[in-house]
DNA sequence: CCAGACGTTGTT
DNA sequence: GTCTGG
DNA sequence: CCAGACGTTGTT
DNA sequence: GTCTGG
């Protein structure tokens, strides 16, 4: 699950609504149809990197795929969008990042593709309902190609922490985005929480309500269309809205 | 010891 | 069928 | 996640 | 980097 989603606030409003500051360079532009290997706008937490001050919450791109510490190349974090919630503390390509390396990722909401009894594949849109922007669980990493030498350019990935899908989104599809409430950001987001063990508690599926879905144009499939009619809802049966 | 993997998803 | 690119 | 490619040779 | 398989 979650393999394409919409990003497409301000930054102003995301420095707002997630308290961030913005670090200096270009965010990604607005997207109603983020794929992977896309920069997307991501909060994390770090500590100035000359030493002192105190840790800054900050608003900055990466690459959509999270491409391990060790990796030999970049290619193969495309494949790494998701972590699976039950197990990305042990798993080898996600532990370090876990313990160390937790952001949020945020969408407007994001897509699942229906599998329909014959055979095709439905598009739906999934956001909630009072309009507030999603706060996907995160990891980040920091990647350097070894065939560029120690002055190569550090390449920032991350990827989105998945669990089980409940209740109306279940019949859509069985996995779903860990979803943050904003009175947990500051402890997911904090460094020095990697010892923390209850840190897995934050990682269940959204409660009831919490989000709403709609069938949407199939055009959002071809990574090539953007534009903010592909969240709209397509209304030829309303037998078919979850 | 070295070599090679290290992940998720959906579908059967 | 399976991999790569987006 | 879906869409689209999936190959070699020789010549410019 | 670290673990697993041989």
């Amino acid at each position: 699950m979650c393999g394409r989603y919409a990003a497409s606030r301000d930054p102003d409003d995301l420095v707002e609504e997630f308290e961030v500051e913005l670090v200096p360079g270009q965010l990604p532009p607005p997207s109603w149809n983020v794929a992977p290997t896309d920069e997307v706008s991501a909060v994390l937490v770090r500590r100035p990197r000359d030493g002192g001050g105190p840790a800054q919450r900050l608003l900055r791109p990466v690459r959509w795929g999270l491409v391990p510490s060790w990796a030999r190349d970049a290619k193969g974090g495309a494949r790494l969008i998701n972590a699976r919630a039950e197990t990305v503390a042990q798993k080898p390509a996600f532990r370090a990042a876990f313990a160390a390396r937790r952001c949020l990722l945020p969408a407007d909401g994001y897509f699942e593709w229906y599998a329909t009894e014959t055979g095709g594949r439905q598009p739906y849109y999934i956001s909630r309902p009072d309009g507030a922007p999603l706060a996907m669980a995160g990891l980040y990493e920091l990647w350097r190609d070894p065939a560029g030498g120690p002055e190569a350019p550090l390449v920032w990935s991350a990827t989105v922490i998945t669990t089980t899908a409940t209740d109306e989104l279940g019949h859509i599809h069985d996995r779903s985005p860990v979803l943050l409430e904003r009175a947990d950001w500051a402890r997911w987001l904090d460094p020095g929480a990697g010892a923390d063990p209850g840190l897995t508690g934050l990682l269940v599926p959204p409660g009831p309500g919490v989000l709403r879905a709609w069938p949407v144009d199939a055009a959002v499939g071809n990574v090539r269309n953007n534009r903010p009619e592909l969240v709209e809802p397509l209304v030829h049966d309303a037998a078919t809205l979850f």
